[in-house]
DNA sequence: CCAAAAGTGTTCCGCCTACACCCATGT
DNA sequence: ACATGGGTGTAGGCGGAACACTTTTGG
Protein backbone atom coordinates (compact mmCIF):
# COMPACT_ATOMS: atom_id res chain seq x y z
CA UNK A 1 0.00 0.00 0.00
CA UNK A 2 1.56 3.47 -1.01
CA UNK A 3 3.01 5.46 1.69
CA UNK A 4 4.36 8.95 1.95
CA UNK A 5 7.33 9.20 0.86
CA UNK A 6 7.18 11.91 -2.50
CA UNK A 7 8.16 8.83 -4.96
CA UNK A 8 4.32 7.46 -4.58
CA UNK A 9 3.17 10.22 -4.97
CA UNK A 10 4.14 11.91 -7.50
CA UNK A 11 3.18 8.23 -8.92
CA UNK A 12 0.01 7.85 -7.43
CA UNK A 13 -1.33 11.11 -7.48
CA UNK A 14 -1.82 12.16 -11.48
CA UNK A 15 -2.69 7.92 -11.81
CA UNK A 16 0.12 7.69 -14.33
CA UNK A 17 0.52 4.12 -13.91
CA UNK A 18 3.45 3.64 -16.00
CA UNK A 19 5.42 6.90 -15.38
CA UNK A 20 7.47 4.21 -13.26
CA UNK A 21 8.84 0.97 -13.78
CA UNK A 22 6.13 -1.66 -14.19
CA UNK A 23 7.07 -4.69 -11.97
CA UNK A 24 5.48 -8.10 -13.66
CA UNK A 25 3.97 -9.98 -10.82
CA UNK A 26 3.44 -13.51 -10.80
CA UNK A 27 2.63 -16.26 -8.80
CA UNK A 28 4.80 -20.16 -8.57
CA UNK A 29 3.62 -23.19 -7.25
CA UNK A 30 5.71 -25.82 -5.13
CA UNK A 31 3.05 -28.55 -5.15
CA UNK A 32 3.27 -30.95 -3.01
CA UNK A 33 2.45 -34.55 -2.25
CA UNK A 34 2.73 -38.14 -1.23
CA UNK A 35 3.30 -40.95 -3.84
CA UNK A 36 4.77 -44.34 -2.64
CA UNK A 37 5.85 -42.84 0.54
CA UNK A 38 8.18 -40.16 -0.20
CA UNK A 39 7.37 -36.53 -0.99
CA UNK A 40 6.94 -35.02 -4.18
CA UNK A 41 6.93 -31.79 -6.33
CA UNK A 42 4.94 -30.85 -9.42
CA UNK A 43 7.31 -29.65 -11.84
CA UNK A 44 7.04 -28.23 -15.62
CA UNK A 45 9.72 -27.65 -17.84
CA UNK A 46 10.20 -24.82 -19.75
CA UNK A 47 9.79 -24.57 -23.35
CA UNK A 48 11.59 -21.10 -23.80
CA UNK A 49 14.51 -19.04 -22.99
CA UNK A 50 15.66 -18.36 -20.41
CA UNK A 51 16.20 -22.20 -18.81
CA UNK A 52 14.95 -23.49 -21.90
CA UNK A 53 14.28 -27.38 -21.17
CA UNK A 54 15.10 -27.28 -17.35
CA UNK A 55 12.43 -27.85 -14.88
CA UNK A 56 10.88 -25.47 -12.96
CA UNK A 57 7.56 -24.34 -10.46
CA UNK A 58 4.42 -24.29 -12.33
CA UNK A 59 3.02 -20.47 -12.14
CA UNK A 60 2.40 -17.88 -14.20
CA UNK A 61 1.10 -14.06 -14.28
CA UNK A 62 -1.22 -12.28 -12.12
CA UNK A 63 -4.39 -11.32 -14.29
CA UNK A 64 -5.73 -7.59 -13.76
CA UNK A 65 -8.38 -8.56 -12.14
CA UNK A 66 -7.48 -11.39 -10.05
CA UNK A 67 -5.55 -11.74 -6.42
CA UNK A 68 -2.69 -13.93 -6.16
CA UNK A 69 -4.59 -16.60 -4.42
CA UNK A 70 -6.75 -16.25 -7.39
CA UNK A 71 -4.05 -16.60 -9.88
CA UNK A 72 -2.68 -19.58 -8.12
CA UNK A 73 -5.46 -21.99 -8.50
CA UNK A 74 -6.01 -20.87 -12.15
CA UNK A 75 -2.32 -21.97 -13.41
CA UNK A 76 -2.85 -24.91 -10.83
CA UNK A 77 -5.94 -25.89 -12.43
CA UNK A 78 -4.02 -24.78 -16.29
CA UNK A 79 -1.60 -27.05 -15.76
CA UNK A 80 -2.38 -29.99 -13.70
CA UNK A 81 -6.17 -30.43 -15.36
CA UNK A 82 -6.98 -30.97 -11.67
CA UNK A 83 -10.68 -29.98 -11.30
CA UNK A 84 -11.96 -29.61 -7.50
CA UNK A 85 -9.00 -26.71 -6.97
CA UNK A 86 -11.41 -24.84 -4.85
CA UNK A 87 -10.96 -27.39 -2.26
CA UNK A 88 -7.72 -27.76 -2.26
CA UNK A 89 -4.99 -26.56 0.68
CA UNK A 90 -2.89 -23.49 -0.70
CA UNK A 91 -1.13 -20.94 1.28
CA UNK A 92 1.27 -18.20 0.83
CA UNK A 93 5.05 -19.30 1.32
CA UNK A 94 6.77 -15.77 1.03
CA UNK A 95 7.58 -13.56 -1.71
CA UNK A 96 10.40 -13.11 -3.86
CA UNK A 97 11.34 -10.06 -5.49
CA UNK A 98 15.16 -9.84 -5.65
CA UNK A 99 16.08 -7.71 -8.83
CA UNK A 100 17.78 -10.15 -11.53
CA UNK A 101 16.10 -13.12 -10.16
CA UNK A 102 14.34 -13.30 -13.72
CA UNK A 103 17.35 -11.92 -16.33
CA UNK A 104 14.60 -10.17 -18.58
CA UNK A 105 12.81 -8.07 -16.60
CA UNK A 106 11.88 -7.32 -13.21
CA UNK A 107 9.18 -9.75 -12.05
CA UNK A 108 8.35 -9.64 -8.26
CA UNK A 109 6.58 -13.38 -7.69
CA UNK A 110 4.37 -14.14 -4.51
CA UNK A 111 5.07 -18.05 -3.95
CA UNK A 112 2.39 -20.69 -2.65
CA UNK A 113 2.40 -24.15 -1.16
CA UNK A 114 0.00 -26.45 -2.10
CA UNK A 115 -0.77 -29.77 -0.74
CA UNK A 116 -2.41 -32.41 -2.51
CA UNK A 117 -3.73 -35.95 -0.95
CA UNK A 118 -3.14 -38.41 -4.03
CA UNK A 119 -1.19 -37.44 -6.81
CA UNK A 120 -3.24 -37.77 -10.40
CA UNK A 121 -0.87 -38.03 -13.00
CA UNK A 122 0.08 -34.89 -14.22
CA UNK A 123 -1.59 -33.62 -17.41
CA UNK A 124 1.10 -31.26 -19.66
CA UNK A 125 -0.76 -27.76 -18.97
CA UNK A 126 -2.86 -26.29 -21.69
CA UNK A 127 -0.52 -25.58 -23.85
CA UNK A 128 0.76 -28.97 -23.88
CA UNK A 129 4.08 -28.17 -21.60
CA UNK A 130 5.20 -31.01 -20.16
CA UNK A 131 4.33 -31.86 -16.67
CA UNK A 132 5.84 -33.80 -14.08
CA UNK A 133 5.63 -35.49 -10.35
CA UNK A 134 9.53 -35.73 -9.61
CA UNK A 135 10.76 -37.20 -6.18
CA UNK A 136 11.74 -34.02 -4.13
CA UNK A 137 15.13 -35.26 -3.56
CA UNK A 138 15.62 -35.73 -7.47
CA UNK A 139 13.91 -32.37 -7.99
CA UNK A 140 17.58 -31.09 -9.72
CA UNK A 141 18.90 -27.88 -10.04
CA UNK A 142 15.51 -25.81 -11.30
CA UNK A 143 15.46 -22.56 -13.26
CA UNK A 144 15.47 -19.48 -11.89
CA UNK A 145 15.92 -19.23 -8.32
CA UNK A 146 13.20 -22.16 -7.87
CA UNK A 147 15.83 -24.56 -5.89
CA UNK A 148 15.90 -21.70 -3.06
CA UNK A 149 11.70 -21.51 -3.20
CA UNK A 150 11.32 -25.32 -3.10
CA UNK A 151 13.72 -25.66 -0.25
CA UNK A 152 12.09 -22.86 1.97
CA UNK A 153 8.20 -24.86 1.10
CA UNK A 154 9.82 -27.72 2.39
CA UNK A 155 11.09 -26.64 5.07
CA UNK A 156 7.87 -24.58 6.20
CA UNK A 157 5.39 -27.41 5.49
CA UNK A 158 8.39 -29.68 8.02
CA UNK A 159 7.94 -26.91 10.66
CA UNK A 160 4.25 -26.52 9.97
CA UNK A 161 2.94 -29.81 10.85
CA UNK A 162 3.75 -29.26 14.17
CA UNK A 163 1.88 -26.70 15.24
CA UNK A 164 -0.65 -27.27 12.82
CA UNK A 165 -3.19 -29.55 10.95
CA UNK A 166 -1.64 -28.96 7.75
CA UNK A 167 -0.79 -33.12 7.46
CA UNK A 168 -4.26 -33.32 6.74
CA UNK A 169 -3.74 -31.50 3.68
CA UNK A 170 -1.79 -34.64 2.41
CA UNK A 171 -4.62 -37.25 3.35
CA UNK A 172 -7.77 -37.62 1.27
CA UNK A 173 -11.20 -36.66 2.90
CA UNK A 174 -11.01 -39.89 4.81
CA UNK A 175 -8.26 -41.44 6.06
CA UNK A 176 -6.60 -43.78 8.59
CA UNK A 177 -4.58 -42.77 11.57
CA UNK A 178 -1.85 -44.88 9.56
CA UNK A 179 -1.88 -42.48 6.66
CA UNK A 180 -1.37 -39.83 8.83
CA UNK A 181 1.45 -40.79 10.59
CA UNK A 182 2.77 -41.83 7.35
CA UNK A 183 3.13 -38.00 6.30
CA UNK A 184 4.45 -36.93 9.50
CA UNK A 185 7.12 -39.49 9.01
CA UNK A 186 8.10 -38.59 4.48
CA UNK A 187 8.09 -35.26 5.86
CA UNK A 188 10.13 -35.17 8.84
CA UNK A 189 11.97 -38.30 7.38
CA UNK A 190 12.17 -39.77 10.80
CA UNK A 191 10.20 -43.02 12.13
CA UNK A 192 7.49 -42.33 14.96
CA UNK A 193 6.08 -44.88 17.37
CA UNK A 194 2.78 -45.81 16.06
CA UNK A 195 0.69 -46.13 19.72
CA UNK A 196 1.98 -42.69 20.90
CA UNK A 197 1.42 -41.11 17.92
CA UNK A 198 -2.38 -42.48 17.91
CA UNK A 199 -2.98 -40.76 21.42
CA UNK A 200 -1.36 -37.79 20.81
CA UNK A 201 -3.44 -37.03 17.68
CA UNK A 202 -6.60 -38.22 19.42
CA UNK A 203 -5.85 -36.35 22.50
CA UNK A 204 -5.84 -32.85 20.29
CA UNK A 205 -8.93 -31.47 20.63
CA UNK A 206 -10.25 -30.53 16.39
CA UNK A 207 -7.62 -32.48 15.27
CA UNK A 208 -9.53 -35.36 13.93
CA UNK A 209 -12.60 -37.11 14.38
CA UNK A 210 -14.24 -40.42 13.69
CA UNK A 211 -16.16 -40.73 10.88
CA UNK A 212 -19.77 -42.08 12.05
CA UNK A 213 -20.70 -44.47 9.69
CA UNK A 214 -17.24 -46.20 10.10
CA UNK A 215 -16.91 -49.03 7.62
CA UNK A 216 -13.17 -49.04 8.23
CA UNK A 217 -10.76 -49.21 5.47
CA UNK A 218 -8.39 -51.94 4.26
CA UNK A 219 -4.82 -51.56 3.49
CA UNK A 220 -4.06 -55.09 1.31
CA UNK A 221 -3.26 -57.14 5.03
CA UNK A 222 -3.64 -56.55 8.64
CA UNK A 223 -6.99 -55.34 10.93
CA UNK A 224 -9.01 -53.02 8.42
CA UNK A 225 -8.54 -49.21 9.84
CA UNK A 226 -11.38 -46.58 11.22
CA UNK A 227 -11.44 -43.69 8.87
CA UNK A 228 -11.41 -40.55 10.50
CA UNK A 229 -11.71 -36.99 8.82
CA UNK A 230 -9.98 -33.79 9.95
CA UNK A 231 -12.01 -31.90 12.56
CA UNK A 232 -11.96 -28.26 12.33
CA UNK A 233 -8.72 -26.70 14.55
CA UNK A 234 -6.12 -24.97 12.81
CA UNK A 235 -3.83 -24.56 15.33
CA UNK A 236 -2.66 -27.80 17.75
CA UNK A 237 -2.97 -27.43 20.90
CA UNK A 238 -0.65 -28.83 22.30
CA UNK A 239 1.88 -29.53 19.12
CA UNK A 240 3.19 -32.74 17.80
CA UNK A 241 6.77 -32.08 18.37
CA UNK A 242 9.53 -33.60 16.02
CA UNK A 243 11.65 -36.16 17.78
CA UNK A 244 14.29 -34.03 19.63
CA UNK A 245 17.47 -34.55 17.30
CA UNK A 246 20.52 -33.79 19.58
CA UNK A 247 22.84 -32.93 16.65
CA UNK A 248 20.71 -30.42 15.42
CA UNK A 249 22.38 -27.14 14.58
CA UNK A 250 21.82 -23.92 16.59
CA UNK B 1 8.58 -16.38 -11.66
CA UNK B 2 7.09 -16.42 -15.25
CA UNK B 3 5.21 -20.19 -16.13
CA UNK B 4 3.99 -21.27 -19.01
CA UNK B 5 0.58 -20.05 -20.07
CA UNK B 6 0.27 -18.27 -23.11
CA UNK B 7 -0.18 -14.88 -21.90
CA UNK B 8 3.29 -15.19 -19.96
CA UNK B 9 4.80 -15.82 -23.14
CA UNK B 10 3.57 -13.07 -25.45
CA UNK B 11 4.06 -10.64 -22.44
CA UNK B 12 7.91 -11.74 -21.76
CA UNK B 13 9.07 -12.76 -24.98
CA UNK B 14 9.15 -9.64 -26.43
CA UNK B 15 10.35 -8.01 -23.55
CA UNK B 16 7.41 -5.44 -23.70
CA UNK B 17 7.26 -4.43 -19.87
CA UNK B 18 4.22 -2.23 -20.74
CA UNK B 19 2.06 -4.62 -22.60
CA UNK B 20 -0.06 -6.08 -19.84
CA UNK B 21 -1.77 -3.91 -17.31
CA UNK B 22 1.17 -3.00 -14.64
CA UNK B 23 1.10 -3.92 -11.20
CA UNK B 24 2.56 -1.09 -8.53
CA UNK B 25 4.75 -3.02 -5.92
CA UNK B 26 5.06 -1.68 -2.48
CA UNK B 27 5.67 -2.42 1.20
CA UNK B 28 3.79 -2.14 4.53
CA UNK B 29 5.15 -2.41 7.40
CA UNK B 30 3.82 -3.11 10.77
CA UNK B 31 6.52 -2.00 13.04
CA UNK B 32 6.15 -3.07 16.89
CA UNK B 33 7.90 -2.62 19.81
CA UNK B 34 7.28 -2.09 24.09
CA UNK B 35 6.95 0.96 25.51
CA UNK B 36 6.10 1.26 29.06
CA UNK B 37 4.51 -2.21 29.03
CA UNK B 38 2.53 -2.10 25.73
CA UNK B 39 3.05 -2.94 22.82
CA UNK B 40 3.01 -0.30 19.95
CA UNK B 41 2.78 0.45 16.61
CA UNK B 42 4.05 2.41 14.38
CA UNK B 43 1.48 4.78 12.36
CA UNK B 44 1.94 7.56 9.68
CA UNK B 45 -0.71 9.83 9.20
CA UNK B 46 -1.85 10.28 5.31
CA UNK B 47 -2.48 13.77 3.69
CA UNK B 48 -3.72 12.96 0.43
CA UNK B 49 -6.74 11.01 -0.69
CA UNK B 50 -7.82 8.24 -0.57
CA UNK B 51 -8.09 8.30 3.34
CA UNK B 52 -6.56 11.66 3.99
CA UNK B 53 -5.94 12.35 7.20
CA UNK B 54 -6.41 8.60 8.56
CA UNK B 55 -3.53 6.42 10.17
CA UNK B 56 -1.91 3.95 8.36
CA UNK B 57 1.19 1.49 8.14
CA UNK B 58 3.86 3.04 6.88
CA UNK B 59 5.35 2.07 4.15
CA UNK B 60 5.89 3.02 0.08
CA UNK B 61 6.82 1.75 -3.67
CA UNK B 62 10.01 0.07 -4.55
CA UNK B 63 12.44 1.27 -6.62
CA UNK B 64 13.34 0.09 -9.73
CA UNK B 65 16.46 -1.87 -8.54
CA UNK B 66 16.01 -2.90 -4.80
CA UNK B 67 14.12 -5.97 -3.56
CA UNK B 68 11.57 -5.55 -0.68
CA UNK B 69 13.59 -6.00 1.98
CA UNK B 70 15.63 -3.24 0.69
CA UNK B 71 12.48 -0.94 0.01
CA UNK B 72 11.22 -1.78 3.71
CA UNK B 73 14.50 -0.83 5.68
CA UNK B 74 14.79 2.24 3.46
CA UNK B 75 10.89 3.12 4.17
CA UNK B 76 11.73 2.61 7.65
CA UNK B 77 14.72 4.76 7.60
CA UNK B 78 12.71 7.73 6.00
CA UNK B 79 9.78 7.57 8.20
CA UNK B 80 11.26 6.65 11.41
CA UNK B 81 14.52 8.38 11.46
CA UNK B 82 16.53 5.32 12.86
CA UNK B 83 20.26 5.26 11.53
CA UNK B 84 21.22 1.16 12.17
CA UNK B 85 18.35 0.16 10.57
CA UNK B 86 20.82 -2.51 9.18
CA UNK B 87 20.24 -4.58 12.64
CA UNK B 88 16.85 -4.45 12.95
CA UNK B 89 14.71 -7.51 12.79
CA UNK B 90 12.71 -7.38 9.60
CA UNK B 91 10.96 -10.03 8.31
CA UNK B 92 8.31 -10.71 5.62
CA UNK B 93 4.86 -11.43 6.64
CA UNK B 94 2.61 -11.74 3.83
CA UNK B 95 1.57 -10.42 0.32
CA UNK B 96 -1.74 -8.90 -0.38
CA UNK B 97 -3.02 -8.61 -3.80
CA UNK B 98 -6.46 -8.48 -3.82
CA UNK B 99 -7.66 -5.98 -6.38
CA UNK B 100 -9.39 -2.96 -4.98
CA UNK B 101 -7.52 -2.77 -1.78
CA UNK B 102 -6.10 0.91 -3.07
CA UNK B 103 -9.03 2.64 -5.00
CA UNK B 104 -6.60 4.29 -6.77
CA UNK B 105 -4.72 1.51 -9.03
CA UNK B 106 -3.90 -2.26 -9.16
CA UNK B 107 -1.64 -2.34 -6.19
CA UNK B 108 0.67 -5.29 -4.78
CA UNK B 109 2.00 -5.32 -1.09
CA UNK B 110 4.55 -6.78 0.19
CA UNK B 111 4.07 -6.64 3.93
CA UNK B 112 6.76 -6.74 6.79
CA UNK B 113 7.02 -7.12 10.40
CA UNK B 114 9.72 -5.03 12.20
CA UNK B 115 10.87 -5.52 15.81
CA UNK B 116 12.55 -2.80 17.64
CA UNK B 117 14.21 -2.71 21.07
CA UNK B 118 13.48 0.89 22.59
CA UNK B 119 11.34 3.10 21.03
CA UNK B 120 12.93 6.12 19.99
CA UNK B 121 10.30 9.03 19.46
CA UNK B 122 9.01 8.68 15.79
CA UNK B 123 10.38 11.74 13.97
CA UNK B 124 7.93 12.43 11.12
CA UNK B 125 9.05 11.40 7.64
CA UNK B 126 11.52 13.31 5.76
CA UNK B 127 8.57 15.12 3.69
CA UNK B 128 6.77 15.81 7.17
CA UNK B 129 4.45 13.31 7.31
CA UNK B 130 3.04 13.21 10.50
CA UNK B 131 4.13 9.76 12.90
CA UNK B 132 3.59 8.46 16.14
CA UNK B 133 3.88 5.28 18.15
CA UNK B 134 0.44 4.24 19.01
CA UNK B 135 -0.61 1.52 21.32
CA UNK B 136 -1.50 -1.75 19.47
CA UNK B 137 -4.99 -1.44 21.23
CA UNK B 138 -5.75 2.11 20.02
CA UNK B 139 -4.88 1.63 16.75
CA UNK B 140 -8.40 2.81 15.50
CA UNK B 141 -9.30 1.50 12.03
CA UNK B 142 -6.31 2.52 9.33
CA UNK B 143 -6.29 3.13 5.89
CA UNK B 144 -6.82 0.74 3.33
CA UNK B 145 -6.61 -3.19 4.60
CA UNK B 146 -4.14 -2.09 7.17
CA UNK B 147 -6.18 -2.94 9.78
CA UNK B 148 -5.82 -6.81 8.74
CA UNK B 149 -2.32 -6.43 7.97
CA UNK B 150 -1.81 -5.70 11.49
CA UNK B 151 -3.65 -8.30 13.13
CA UNK B 152 -1.82 -10.59 10.77
CA UNK B 153 1.20 -9.40 12.29
CA UNK B 154 0.49 -9.38 16.00
CA UNK B 155 -1.11 -12.91 15.30
CA UNK B 156 2.44 -13.71 13.61
CA UNK B 157 4.48 -12.42 16.27
CA UNK B 158 2.29 -13.94 19.11
CA UNK B 159 2.76 -17.95 17.65
CA UNK B 160 6.60 -17.11 16.81
CA UNK B 161 7.25 -16.56 20.18
CA UNK B 162 6.42 -20.02 21.13
CA UNK B 163 9.09 -21.39 18.57
CA UNK B 164 11.76 -19.28 17.99
CA UNK B 165 14.20 -16.60 19.55
CA UNK B 166 11.76 -13.87 18.45
CA UNK B 167 11.73 -12.14 21.53
CA UNK B 168 15.32 -10.83 21.92
CA UNK B 169 14.64 -8.82 18.56
CA UNK B 170 12.37 -6.93 21.22
CA UNK B 171 15.05 -6.41 23.26
CA UNK B 172 18.43 -4.14 23.43
CA UNK B 173 21.53 -6.17 22.29
CA UNK B 174 22.31 -6.86 26.58
CA UNK B 175 19.01 -7.60 28.32
CA UNK B 176 17.60 -8.98 31.66
CA UNK B 177 15.98 -11.99 31.60
CA UNK B 178 12.84 -10.12 33.28
CA UNK B 179 13.01 -8.07 30.32
CA UNK B 180 12.81 -10.89 28.05
CA UNK B 181 9.56 -11.67 29.63
CA UNK B 182 8.40 -9.12 30.07
CA UNK B 183 7.99 -9.44 26.21
CA UNK B 184 6.04 -12.77 26.37
CA UNK B 185 3.60 -11.55 28.87
CA UNK B 186 3.26 -8.16 26.96
CA UNK B 187 2.64 -9.92 23.42
CA UNK B 188 0.40 -12.84 24.51
CA UNK B 189 -1.27 -11.48 27.36
CA UNK B 190 -0.54 -13.29 30.06
CA UNK B 191 1.37 -13.71 33.52
CA UNK B 192 4.48 -15.63 33.78
CA UNK B 193 6.08 -17.58 36.60
CA UNK B 194 9.33 -15.92 36.61
CA UNK B 195 11.38 -18.97 38.37
CA UNK B 196 9.86 -21.38 35.80
CA UNK B 197 10.04 -18.90 32.63
CA UNK B 198 13.81 -18.21 33.96
CA UNK B 199 14.59 -22.50 33.70
CA UNK B 200 12.86 -23.04 30.69
CA UNK B 201 14.95 -20.00 28.72
CA UNK B 202 18.12 -21.36 29.96
CA UNK B 203 17.56 -24.60 29.65
CA UNK B 204 16.84 -23.94 25.56
CA UNK B 205 19.97 -24.29 23.91
CA UNK B 206 20.85 -21.24 21.96
CA UNK B 207 18.78 -18.84 23.36
CA UNK B 208 20.56 -16.21 25.17
CA UNK B 209 23.42 -16.88 27.03
CA UNK B 210 25.05 -14.65 29.85
CA UNK B 211 27.18 -11.79 28.69
CA UNK B 212 30.97 -12.68 30.10
CA UNK B 213 31.99 -8.98 32.10
CA UNK B 214 28.47 -9.36 33.34
CA UNK B 215 28.50 -5.77 35.36
CA UNK B 216 24.44 -6.46 36.60
CA UNK B 217 22.07 -4.19 35.52
CA UNK B 218 19.55 -2.04 38.17
CA UNK B 219 16.11 -1.19 37.36
CA UNK B 220 15.39 1.02 40.43
CA UNK B 221 14.22 -1.65 42.78
CA UNK B 222 15.93 -4.46 43.83
CA UNK B 223 18.81 -6.98 43.16
CA UNK B 224 20.24 -5.88 39.70
CA UNK B 225 19.89 -8.52 37.21
CA UNK B 226 22.46 -10.80 35.45
CA UNK B 227 22.70 -9.23 31.55
CA UNK B 228 22.33 -11.94 28.91
CA UNK B 229 22.14 -12.00 25.11
CA UNK B 230 21.03 -13.71 22.27
CA UNK B 231 22.92 -16.94 21.40
CA UNK B 232 22.62 -17.96 17.66
CA UNK B 233 19.51 -20.38 17.33
CA UNK B 234 16.54 -18.88 15.08
CA UNK B 235 14.48 -21.93 16.36
CA UNK B 236 13.92 -23.13 20.18
CA UNK B 237 13.83 -26.50 21.37
CA UNK B 238 12.11 -27.47 23.01
CA UNK B 239 9.76 -24.72 22.33
CA UNK B 240 8.28 -21.94 25.13
CA UNK B 241 4.75 -22.73 24.56
CA UNK B 242 1.88 -20.35 26.05
CA UNK B 243 -0.08 -21.49 28.98
CA UNK B 244 -2.69 -23.31 27.26
CA UNK B 245 -6.01 -21.64 27.26
CA UNK B 246 -8.87 -23.48 27.92
CA UNK B 247 -11.25 -21.80 26.43
CA UNK B 248 -9.20 -21.71 22.78
CA UNK B 249 -11.31 -21.49 19.75
CA UNK B 250 -11.43 -24.64 17.56
C1' DC C 1 13.84 -2.49 58.28
C1' DC C 2 10.90 -3.00 54.45
C1' DA C 3 9.66 -3.37 49.63
C1' DA C 4 10.90 -5.03 45.32
C1' DA C 5 13.20 -7.55 41.95
C1' DA C 6 16.65 -11.45 41.07
C1' DG C 7 17.56 -15.95 41.61
C1' DT C 8 17.44 -21.02 43.84
C1' DG C 9 15.20 -25.21 45.66
C1' DT C 10 11.71 -28.56 45.92
C1' DT C 11 7.56 -31.03 45.41
C1' DC C 12 3.97 -32.91 42.71
C1' DC C 13 1.68 -34.38 38.77
C1' DG C 14 0.94 -35.09 33.95
C1' DC C 15 2.44 -36.38 29.88
C1' DC C 16 5.52 -38.60 26.88
C1' DT C 17 8.41 -42.74 25.80
C1' DA C 18 9.08 -47.31 25.46
C1' DC C 19 7.69 -51.55 24.74
C1' DA C 20 4.53 -55.55 25.63
C1' DC C 21 0.55 -57.35 24.10
C1' DC C 22 -4.18 -58.32 21.86
C1' DC C 23 -7.25 -57.85 17.42
C1' DA C 24 -8.60 -58.55 12.71
C1' DT C 25 -7.63 -59.55 8.18
C1' DG C 26 -5.17 -61.57 3.76
C1' DT C 27 -2.49 -65.36 1.98
C1' DA D 1 -0.49 -70.72 10.71
C1' DC D 2 1.67 -66.52 10.14
C1' DA D 3 2.66 -62.07 8.55
C1' DT D 4 0.95 -57.50 8.63
C1' DG D 5 -1.04 -53.46 10.12
C1' DG D 6 -4.66 -51.63 13.69
C1' DG D 7 -5.32 -50.81 18.31
C1' DT D 8 -4.91 -51.06 23.81
C1' DG D 9 -2.33 -51.28 28.19
C1' DT D 10 1.17 -49.98 31.31
C1' DA D 11 5.45 -48.88 33.90
C1' DG D 12 9.12 -45.42 34.27
C1' DG D 13 11.02 -41.07 33.88
C1' DC D 14 11.50 -36.40 32.39
C1' DG D 15 9.79 -31.88 32.57
C1' DG D 16 6.65 -28.29 33.64
C1' DA D 17 3.54 -25.89 37.22
C1' DA D 18 3.25 -24.13 41.57
C1' DC D 19 5.14 -22.08 45.39
C1' DA D 20 8.43 -21.60 49.36
C1' DC D 21 12.58 -19.46 50.16
C1' DT D 22 17.13 -16.83 49.89
C1' DT D 23 19.80 -12.78 47.96
C1' DT D 24 20.70 -8.06 46.87
C1' DT D 25 19.58 -3.67 46.09
C1' DG D 26 16.92 1.26 46.99
C1' DG D 27 14.39 3.96 50.19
Amino acid sequence: MPGHDKDAHSAVQGYDKHAYEPFAVTVDLAVLTLRAGALHILLVRRGEEPYAGQWALPGGFLLPDESAEAAARRELAEETGLNDVSGLHLEQLRTYSEPGRDPRMRVVSVAFTALLPDAPEARGGSDAAEARWTPYDEAGPLAFDHDRILADARERVGAKLEYTSLATAFCPPEFTLGELQQVYETVWGTRLDKPNFRRKVLATPGFVEPVPGAPRRTSGRGKPAALHRAAGAARLHPPLLRPTQEGRPA
